[in-house]
DNA sequence: GTTTTTCCATACGGTAGGGTATTGAAACGC
DNA sequence: GCGTTTCAATACCCTACCGTATGGAAAAAC
């Protein structure tokens, strides 16, 4: 009778060029037309999957959530003995100027989770699973519970504001600063 | 024949109604004619003391950077000898809970910057001298220039990574954990 | 007291975009 | 082949704004 995955395919692709907007122009900037436009249709092709703006939106932020959750899993992965480069690992992945859409959509998003309750629920189940993956590492290296997750802490803000930094204009020595840092969040 | 101070301290008004605005709904929330309802006028006074949107932009951009300049130089002044004591209160007047109105602008610009280069030359600016002035304080205690510039670099990501964080589902002793990191910083 | 300046209100045109209703055209079922 | 289902195009209404043009009142200038 119904056809779930042609439907739910053609869905996910409105989703993953509504993503690549919001990386671009935020959420504010994500509207229907120009999506519409964007992927060669009309909008009357988007009022068929989906019921409105905000279906999209969740879509959006849905998506988004799981692929942080399956993401941020994988990075901190580690076979006994393996913990301190899961933890060298993360840092260099998340912290990487090369995933610049990732952090312009993570922006985005906890902007827009200022306004919005719903999507501020889902920016806050994501920090802690983050949170909570890194400090296991840090628990598996034999720190006391406490100072895990200190430093599981210091480790994710440093890694989301240096995403947020501009610092073109100071001058240092990137590679040997960022090395610095890393080791003082994890040893 | 002119009088400056009358018009500059109205041009002031719509600046700071906008900052408030922008910390609410973001630099893309900020309409003129919502504004105009918000200050109890009609948009008939606010293109008499601006030429369009764009100029309350650059003014809202322009008194932003004024402010946190002024305020970071403020916040790490230290007579000899008081360096430490004021790292630990920049880090704590900057990381403090109780801004979330400043917090909300340094957002909300930030993501505009994504988008706009002027935007961007401003908040490098503002970066570029934050990072300074703890860097001095870090070469005042006597660390060598580059680990005080790694430092500042944490210590600055850190309190901005913090502030962007929904750490509310991560169970921890909050005043705790925030002392442990605010000596990994400065010692 | 009249003129000029200052500041704001009102009215208007123009564009962007959300959402709906209707039509149309493939693909599919039988 | 013929209806049905699926998906997209078109046309339309409505609201939110931007920017301008013009008028008007109050204050300042003289």
């Amino acid at each position: 009778m119904e056809k779930p995955p042609r439907t739910s395919l053609d869905r996910d692709a409105w989703i993953q060029g509504a993503l690549a907007v919001v990386a671009e122009d935020g959420m504010d900037g994500l509207r229907v037309e120009v999506l519409a436009k964007k992927l060669g249709v009309t909008k009357g092709s988007f009022y068929w999957h989906f019921k409105d703006r905000r279906d999209l939106v969740d879509g959006v932020l849905t998506t988004w959530k799981e692929g942080r959750i399956r993401d941020i899993r994988k990075q901190t992965s580690a076979e006994p003995g393996g913990e301190l480069a899961a933890l060298y690992h993360t840092i260099e992945v998340y912290a990487a100027a090369k995933n610049r859409k990732g952090i312009a959509i993570e922006a985005a998003i906890r902007m827009w989770a200022r306004q919005d309750a719903a999507t501020a629920a889902i920016v806050e189940e994501v920090d802690a699973t983050r949170l909570d993956c890194t400090r296991q590492l840090f628990v598996a290296l034999g720190l006391p519970e406490a100072e895990a997750k200190a430093r599981s802490v210091l480790l994710y803000a440093y890694v989301f504001g240096f995403s947020m930094m501009q610092c073109g204009q100071f001058p240092m020595d990137a590679a040997r600063t960022k090395r610095w840092i890393m080791e003082r969040i994890t040893q």
